[in-house]
DNA sequence: ACCCGACTTTGTAGTCATTACAAAAATGAG
DNA sequence: CTCATTTTTGTAATGACTACAAAGTCGGGT
């Protein structure tokens, strides 16, 4: 992708290999990855890639403006383009983090009871769709013949 | 406090002196604590205090509803009585970290694009009104005499 | 008071994510 | 090609948290 060292060039950063496989990944794959499945991910495609170089690389980004770093839930650090604002969604079955376009007041650049706001984040966390099923039984890890059997779905609410 | 003793036997937790001199910490300081910082304002009332109880206690207490985690930001633990829901505000200055009763839309139990919402947290972040000052210098550890010579303070927005 | 078993606390070791650091490798201008 | 600069890599260090087993505490039954 040209695109791709176009950016990284727009933002002063050399496109070395690496840089331009994690920056790549990050377009192709927009899961909020941690550094760690970019990490797994990339191995295969650069078997002598470093964890080391993939944190530098993201804290570069960051650096930059590329990407944001979030901290959503559990504790963990995950990776996205710094985009327009959206809110978060969670999936504690599955694990899938969704973006939702969902408009919402965003108090950002604005004063609260005195503070200024710079950053704001709305993080929910509960079943997604794909994994909303009649029983609250987890269907995640069911094999594809098992989920086939379940044709009942609740819209809840459509 | 008598009253601690209560809340625990309540949960079903027995009222040991660790526990209830945690759950007193929290309870006189709502400050959305860290384990350490529990840890470190316990070690001179409690000195054979071990670092695993005060993780076991505060688990021991969110299994049983007292209190409730938060991942804030800076991937970090905080921990403090599980209340009625608000949202926070994290000075990045001083890095207190302010409730605040903003009522909110908030999706708590219901559905966004047919995800069923079971947790909702804002999270915003900036410069408290206690580190708003004219010039964006950090005032935080500005000695007190030096503090009182800033007198204008940007309303910013009444 | 003594014994015993259950619960609680403690210290140490282990895990996991992330960073620090220095050596090795790649790059690229002259 | 040569050498200085940048980039990558591997290893060690850090820090938060957990696993685990030994040691301490406590309360009921005798
Ligand atoms: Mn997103
Ligand atoms: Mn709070
Ligand atoms: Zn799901
Ligand atoms: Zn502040």
């Amino acid at each position: 992708m040209q695109d791709i060292i176009e950016i990284l060039k727009e933002h002063n950063i050399a496109p070395s290999m690496q840089r331009v496989k994690i920056l790549e990944y990050l377009q192709n794959n927009r899961i909020h990855p941690t550094a760690d499945i970019i990490y797994q991910a990339l191995m295969d495609e650069i078997p002598t890639l470093s964890k080391t170089t993939v944190y530098n690389t993201l804290n570069a980004f960051i650096e930059k403006g590329i990407l944001v770093a979030l901290s959503l839930f559990e504790n963990e650090v995950r990776y996205e383009y710094n985009t327009d604002p959206h809110i978060h969604f969670k999936c504690s079955i599955c694990g899938k983090i969704y973006d939702l376009d969902k408009s919402y007041d965003l108090y950002k650049d604005d004063f609260i009871d005195g503070h200024k706001v710079t950053e704001h984040h709305v993080n929910l966390k509960g079943i997604c769709k794909n994994c909303v099923k009649p029983t609250t039984r987890s269907t995640q890890r069911l094999p594809e013949i098992a989920k086939r059997k379940i044709t009942k779905f609740h819209t809840l609410r459509s």
